[in-house]
DNA sequence: TCTGGGGTCCTAGGACCC
DNA sequence: TCTGGGGTCCTAGGACCC
């Protein structure tokens, strides 16, 4: 016998709406002759990042490899991944959400949360017919679909998006929270991994309703602030709020890659990390920040890691600078006969690049060098394409390559003050040695 | 989901300071 | 010197999310 849990229907009233196929849809919106097909997007890394629909139906999913998809799928039509575009449709969606409220958050690129509560007088509308509404806006105005779930905090109304997909509507009054919790299992909720999944399975229970009829202090003894907040979340006791701030800028940024075969070459998964260190780097100029601490990690075959942490001389945002750091940290961790298979690199401690502040006895010449490979670097790759230009060291990694277009010797660059990257395009490929 | 890549938040415990 | 109580900051690591 279901006990009822809240007698209110939308003491609050939280919508949340999330892209169906987002990267494929948007494909699909933008040259109509691919729709009814199967679509996806990952042709960039060999690996689908998102699949239509109509492929889905065929059994190809996020993350499986290209070719295996392919198989199981013989018209699949396979795009690159075109961010840029995908940005703009979200741009778009969230534009047309706040034309409701503006208190819209912007979860991620494909979904959103609104707070619409005390809005039905300026609709004249009921919470349900806004949340359509919005839905439909979308639909009409962008060529794609999302899935929308209302409700009262911010959980349940991501649960009921995903309670029907696609183009799914599903609203859960207060009235009802018992009886959609009843048929949630525990890993559908957010914020419910598989650790914790196993442990409530472990005390007995089975559904977010069984967890919910705890007391609220028995999920702050077994999982602390997250377990006590979800429990009110699914209560329909809003704990977590609609953040409309626009996520300005990263704690963090990192660069992580596995190699297309595991290696125990000292040089090789030097040079690989490298290269990560540069294209976290190149992310960072892009995001005009800098990093006050490095660190890197160094995946085996078992998927165990060592990593470490080190602060920078000085805040940068110059790859070079951070050279000498990074090849002591590898130093420190790299174990010769083991096996690698992925690097990676993170920077943290970030802040606004303004205005370089030096210290005292700091070499100034050399600092104004660095930051001038920097700009070169990010001029002539966004010109010719990511890491032509690069750090020496890392260029070990074109050695193995075959054609003779490759195998030109890299050249030492000095760069003169005000020197301006075109005046070096003509040169065949570059490398700065530092 | 035997494992791709990029993130965030929380907590426990140590260092250090009155 | 081992004795109180209390606070802050930082770090490592776990867990989770898209």
């Amino acid at each position: 016998m279901l006990q009822p849990i809240m007698l209110y229907e939308f003491p609050r009233a939280i919508v949340h709406f999330d892209g169906d196929a987002f990267f494929a849809s948007v494909e699909q919106a933008m040259d109509p002759s691919l729709k009814g097909k199967p679509v996806v997007t990952g042709k960039e890394r060999g690996i689908i990042a998102c699949a239509s629909y109509e492929a889905k139906a065929l059994g190809v999913k996020r993350g499986i490899p290209l070719h295996e998809a392919v198989k199981m799928c013989r018209p699949l039509i396979v795009l690159p991944s075109d961010y840029e575009t995908y940005s703009l449709y979200s741009k778009r969606m969230f534009d047309i959400a706040r034309r409701f409220t503006p208190m819209v958050e912007e979860y991620s690129i494909d979904e959103g949360f609104a707070d619409i509560s005390g809005l039905r007088r300026v609709f004249h509308a009921s919470y349900e017919d806004i949340a359509r509404q919005l839905q439909s806006s979308i639909r009409a105005e962008l060529d794609i679909t999302v899935s929308v779930g209302l409700s009262l905090s911010k959980s349940l109304a991501k649960l009921a998006s995903k309670f029907r997909k696609p183009r799914g509507f599903t609203a859960v009054a207060g009235n009802h929270i018992h009886l959609f919790l009843d048929r949630t299992p525990l890993e559908k909720v957010w914020g419910f991994g598989p650790n914790t999944v196993q442990l409530l399975t472990k005390q007995g229970l089975k559904t977010a309703y069984d967890f919910v009829m705890r007391p609220e202090k028995w999920a702050d003894r077994l999982m602390g602030k997250v377990g006590r907040d979800l429990w009110n979340e699914l209560r329909g006791n809003a704990v977590y709020p609609v953040v409309t701030e626009e996520k300005s800028t990263y704690a963090t940024v990192s660069k992580c890659k596995t190699f297309t075969s595991p290696s125990r070459n000292r040089e090789y998964v030097y040079a690989r990390l490298l290269r990560n260190m540069e294209s976290a780097f190149i992310k960072l100029r892009r995001h005009k920040l800098r990093a006050r601490v490095m660190g890197i990690a160094l995946r085996y075959q078992d998927f165990s890691e060592d990593a470490v942490e080190a602060a920078l001389n000085r805040p940068t945002s110059s790859a070079q600078e951070a050279v000498p750091l990074v090849k002591t940290l590898f130093d420190s961790i790299f174990k010769d006969g083991a096996e690698y298979r992925a690097v990676m690199v993170v920077l943290g401690k970030l802040e606004p690049d303004r205005e370089e502040q030096f210290e005292l006895f700091e070499d100034r010449v050399r600092i104004d060098k660095m930051i001038g490979a920097s700009k070169v670097i990010d001029e002539v790759n966004g010109m010719y394409g990511k890491h032509k230009l690069s750090l020496g060291s890392s260029l070990f990694l074109n050695r193995n390559r075959k054609t003779a277009r490759d195998a030109l010797p890299w050249r030492k660059i000095d760069l003169l003050k005000g020197e301006s990257a075109r005046q070096r395009l003509n040169l065949p490929r570059l490398a700065i040695k530092v």
